[in-house]
DNA sequence: ACCTATTCATAAAC
DNA sequence: TGTTTATGAATAGGT
């Protein structure tokens, strides 16, 4: 139809391309409407051009999926009941691996060790010394850095305090300090809150 | 087209719906399968009559999950992917929880610590001090109570000899008593494959 | 299912 | 992309 019959075979001017679908692009879907009205009739159609153009007529009274489904249950042409079992193999697998995990965590912790031989007590005990040396290494190198800071921090304040005494000013900034750093704080200390309070004593 | 035009409205006449339902329904089939050839399109086309009777089109490169894959990016429009979610979620959740235990467990082997501050170090240091105390525990047990099946064994072997002596027998069975248990075997030992020695004796 | 008068869709050109 | 126009295609209604 029109000025002269076509082959049906693909246009490979890009541009005759991208009219052609166009126009019959709106033919189709006009035609969609007019069948969906004229026979009742639900319709689904999705076009796709080359160029990502997209194009989609689906009968008023219905949703796509709906049709689909109807579609799915007349061809058996799995849509979307592949990917959910897939999906649901995916959990599965997951879920195991979890278990498996947790296992190893229970273990770890010396739990649920009742049915296991030595050989797999002994690989445990020696996981977990290898851990604990290597938490303890860990502690030091804390402690040894902690160690350095409050040295660091007390020879400032000896030579802050000297400096404020050689101008006759009072050292009330000494309790303080005391404060901030009790020389007989418990083990438990945090690196990272020290910083404001040095940042405090500028 | 045809001779005289119509309105587009729902053909009342049943008849006449079905007849025009299948000329039509060929006619979009061939537009659909035209638009495909010539610009290279991708289409989906479903349609049902009222009576069920179904068409379909689909542009042979590709099939029609495809095509309505992209139809869901383009619009957002979930056709599966709503039956999905769930699913979906799922798998995220679990493989949070995965990788969370992942990382405890390395913690526990004293791996990718660098980050972490001493209280935390001090949480696992506690951890793996009370499950190397269940182990350790543990593996006492299973030396006791092998052990005890090693003397309780000695004294069968005892009692044993004691009666063939008695019955003039000579006691050859010693040696390979001995072999089976060793007394100064190192400590990696199994309680199982003990069983099948003990039924042996019978 | 076929026929055909008629309407419709559209290829080519602007 | 929109409009025009000559032409081939689709199809309504009758058989």
């Amino acid at each position: 139809m029109g000025r002269g019959k076509i082959q049906i075979k693909r246009i490979e001017n890009v541009n005759n391309r991208q009219v052609t679908y166009s126009k019959r692009k709106r033919g189709i879907i006009k035609k969609a409407q007019e069948i969906s009205v004229l026979c009742d009739a639900h319709v689904s159609l999705v076009i796709f051009s080359t160029s990502g153009n997209m194009g989609v007529f689906c009968s008023p009274q219905t949703k796509v999926d709906q049709i689909l489904s109807r579609y799915q249950q007349n061809t058996g042409n799995q849509l979307w009941d592949a990917k959910h079992e897939y999906l649901k193999q995916e959990v599965e697998r997951i879920k195991k691996e979890n278990d498996r995990l947790r296992i190893k965590l229970r273990h770890l912790k010396g739990e649920d060790i009742t049915s296991l031989h030595h050989q797999e007590l002994t690989e445990i005990e020696y996981t977990l010394e290898d851990g604990l040396a290597n938490i303890r290494k860990k502690q030091m190198d804390c402690w040894n850095i902690h160690e350095k800071r409050i040295r660091a921090m007390e020879e400032d304040n000896q030579s802050l305090a000297w400096s404020l005494h050689q101008k006759g000013v009072e050292d009330d900034t000494k309790g303080i300090v005391r404060e901030y750093l009790p020389r007989d704080s418990s083990l438990t200390f945090r690196v990272q809150p020290l910083q404001p309070n040095l940042q405090q004593m500028k």
